[in-house]
RNA sequence: GGCGGUGUAGCUCAGCUGGUCAGAGCAUGCGGCUCAUAUCCGCAGUGUCCGGGGUUCAAGUCCCUGCACCGCCA
């Protein structure tokens, strides 16, 4: 029987674009298959869209738009972009798609059918605040934790997954496969949460609050509600229920995710597999986040960096590797153009660039501009065959184990191994003498087939690269150039033509205020009109008292003066000393719904923004009437 | 506040189950080569492995504790 790979990406929510970390994922999942596939093995890789909630449905409102318009628009972008990545994805899957909305509802109705759905009703308290319940011995003296407010007790009813009943068994295969969640640390955190009970969990939603969602097929006043749709769609994907595709490829599904829908995938999603009676996915493989510039990304201080700007600024290949290199697998990283400029002219314009640049000139121009052919190797050259035949092992086994830094540092060893063997052959001076012309070939023949090593291994990670190196060594067709082909050395035929060319990899200028020059306005909220700036009511302010609020780090609460005396809560704490503030006049929006924060409700939100060290308010030239508004 | 994570050379970070683990790359300095994208090769370093206790024949590596930063619950 041949072998199988089948790896999947989470499908994105589209609430928003693609950014890093949903081309991060994807790139992974695309050197997985490109891997594979190479190694001989029949693939399938799959990612999509997640469409429904009521986030898509709140927003397409805002936007005056359709649910599914709205869907349709995000999802195009997330399509739209995976070929300008190299995506070679076998198909894209929109939850929104009719397969996928029957697949739901017939799990639905089975699992239903079964007895693992029950109705009932969440009855406790509820913390407005919190937007949660809570059981009475999480509260503390009655109120809530967090706001120290009376909760309301609520009621509703909905759908409940039997969760709680496969919590043992769960258990019981997390500890007899040491493999299923991978890394460790992140196998050990559900591992954790499986330590205290339980839940059941909520699956639906009543139609009156929410309509965009796919409607249960046993009670049509109800839509289930995200995780029951969304995971789903790895089945639906490969054909569930039937066929051969599912038979070849579930059992050998490898999940990708990132660490923040670790619980869903880790303990949902397991637990559903086990209500339908079908087995577990084989692994799921959890990475980390990049951090751009120390802190997290935040769309708010626009410093989400999209892909494809970096793409076009740099070239696919080496964003690509700049991606798989610099982060270790299950690991944060931290993501800046600077160290992407680093890495880029040192690994790719000086190791591996320069190393194929010397190579073609000296072969072109000593050897008629052809590959030569060899004689029987020396000690020396054995010292780079041997490396070379054992790098495949070597690089395989990172990559199955996702450490693909370092499968790529074993090759950059390579690279490196390749420069110093040039070195010490000294091709320049063989050249300079006739009867040295058949040891002269066999080192440039040595070299040129050590770079084609090097471009099959990296052609999971860089596919145009490795294709732009094997047409240099006169390989048009790079269909032959498998794993195979590098188990056993001497592949490349003596005559091909080679082609010295442009530099694959030029070296890049950069300097942080060369950055700076490129004056752009990023991340552009969409056109409003006059009237809809006129809804927002601004004015000035004093601020007449100033305290920080017990136990929060960075929250303020200031009393101030905007032509009627109001309470207002800052997070501003780590940026002003609260005595500080008392007299200055500041920005306030003053018609924005109040909020609790800390337990303190706030009737109004400052102006301010951000600088590197921290929040800057925004202030007015001279002294102002306090409560004037601000146009 | 609760839970979790992180703290190792100037910088970015590797270091699995405790015993060549004190490392890599980049940056820095010096030397060599000239085929090459001012590239390549060689040599040279520097570290209280966050602080304090403890377990052990032996601890960045395990336990306790303190500090700092980060994430999630929010």
């Amino acid at each position: 029987m041949k072998k199988a790979f089948y790896v999947t990406t989470p499908i994105y929510y589209v609430n928003a674009s693609p950014h890093i970390g949903h081309a991060y994922t994807t790139i992974v999942a695309d050197v997985m298959a490109r891997f594979y596939r190479l190694l001989g093995y029949e693939t399938f890789f799959l990612t999509g869209t997640d469409e429904h909630g009521d986030k898509i449905a709140e927003a397409a409102a805002k936007a005056g738009e359709t649910p599914k318009a709205y869907a349709d628009r995000y999802s195009g972008q997330f399509r739209a972009l995976w070929p300008e990545l190299s995506i070679t994805n076998d198909h894209f899957i929109r939850t929104t798609d009719d397969d996928h909305v029957k697949t739901v509802q017939n799990i639905l109705q089975a699992v239903y059918e079964k007895g693992d759905i029950y109705f009932g009703h969440y009855e406790g308290f509820y913390c407005v605040g919190c937007e949660r319940f809570y059981r009475e011995s999480e509260l503390a003296d009655g109120k809530c934790p967090d706001h120290q407010t009376e909760p309301e007790y609520r009621k509703e009813s909905n759908y409940f997954f039997r969760m709680s009943r496969y919590q043992d068994w769960l258990m019981t295969h997390i500890r007899d496969n040491p493999d299923f969640i991978r890394p460790e640390r992140y196998r050990n955190e559900v591992l954790a949460f499986l330590r205290e009970p339980l839940e059941d969990l909520c699956i639906s939603r009543p139609k009156t609050r929410l309509t965009w969602g796919i409607t249960l097929p046993f009670d049509d006043k109800y839509v289930t509600y995200v995780w029951f749709d969304a995971l789903i769609n790895y089945l639906t994907g490969i054909g569930f229920p039937g066929g051969s595709r599912f038979d070849t490829f579930w059992p050998v599904c490898e999940h990708l995710i990132a660490k923040d829908i670790l619980k869903p995938h880790g303990i949902y999603w397991p637990t559903m597999l086990k209500a339908l009676g079908i087995t577990p996915y084989h692994r799921l493989n959890v990475h980390g986040y990049w951090n751009i510039d120390e802190g997290k990304m935040s769309k708010s201080r626009g410093t989400v960096i999209k892909p494809l700007d970096l793409k076009d600024k740099y070239g696919l290949d080496a964003f690509r590797y700049y991606l798989l290199r610099e982060m270790v697998f299950g690991l944060d990283s931290n993501f800046s153009e600077e160290g992407f400029v680093l890495r880029l002219n040192s690994d790719l314009a000086n190791d591996l660039g320069n190393l194929v640049s010397r190579s073609l000139t000296m072969a072109s121009r000593y050897c008629d501009g052809k590959v030569p052919p060899a004689s029987a190797p020396a000690d020396e050259d054995h010292i780079l065959i041997d490396r070379a035949l054992k790098l495949l092992p070597e690089v395989e086994e990172s990559f199955r184990g996702l450490q693909f830094h370092k499968a790529l540092l074993s090759i950059w060893e390579f690279v490196g191994m390749t420069n110093k063997y040039i070195v010490a052959q000294e091709p320049w001076t063989l050249s300079k003498d006739p009867d040295k012309k058949d040891r002269l070939q066999t080192v440039l023949y040595t070299v040129l087939e050590a770079i084609r090593f090097i471009s099959v291994l990296v052609s999971p990670v860089m596919p145009d690269g490795a294709a732009a190196l094997l047409r240099r060594l006169g390989i048009q067709d790079p269909s032959g150039q498998d794993f195979e082909s590098i188990r056993s050395w001497g592949v490349l035929e003596p005559g091909n033509p080679l082609t010295v060319g442009e530099a694959l990899f030029p070296r890049v200028q950069w300097t942080k205020k060369e950055e700076e020059k490129v004056r752009k306005l990023k991340d552009v909220k969409p056109e409003i009109s006059l009237e809809d700036f006129a809804r927002v009511d601004l004015r000035v302010a004093r601020v007449l008292e100033a305290e920080p609020v017990p136990r929060s780090d960075k929250l303020v609460k200031l009393k101030i003066d905007v032509g009627e005396e109001r309470t207002i809560v800052a997070g501003m704490g780590k940026d002003y000393r609260p005595e500080d503030l008392v007299g200055r006049q500041i920005a306030v929006v003053v018609n924005l719904k109040p909020a609790k924060l800390m337990g303190v409700e706030s009737h109004g939100m400052l102006l301010a923004t951000d600088r590197e060290e921290g929040l800057a308010l925004v202030a007015f030239d001279g002294d102002v009437r306090d409560g004037a508004k601000i146009r």
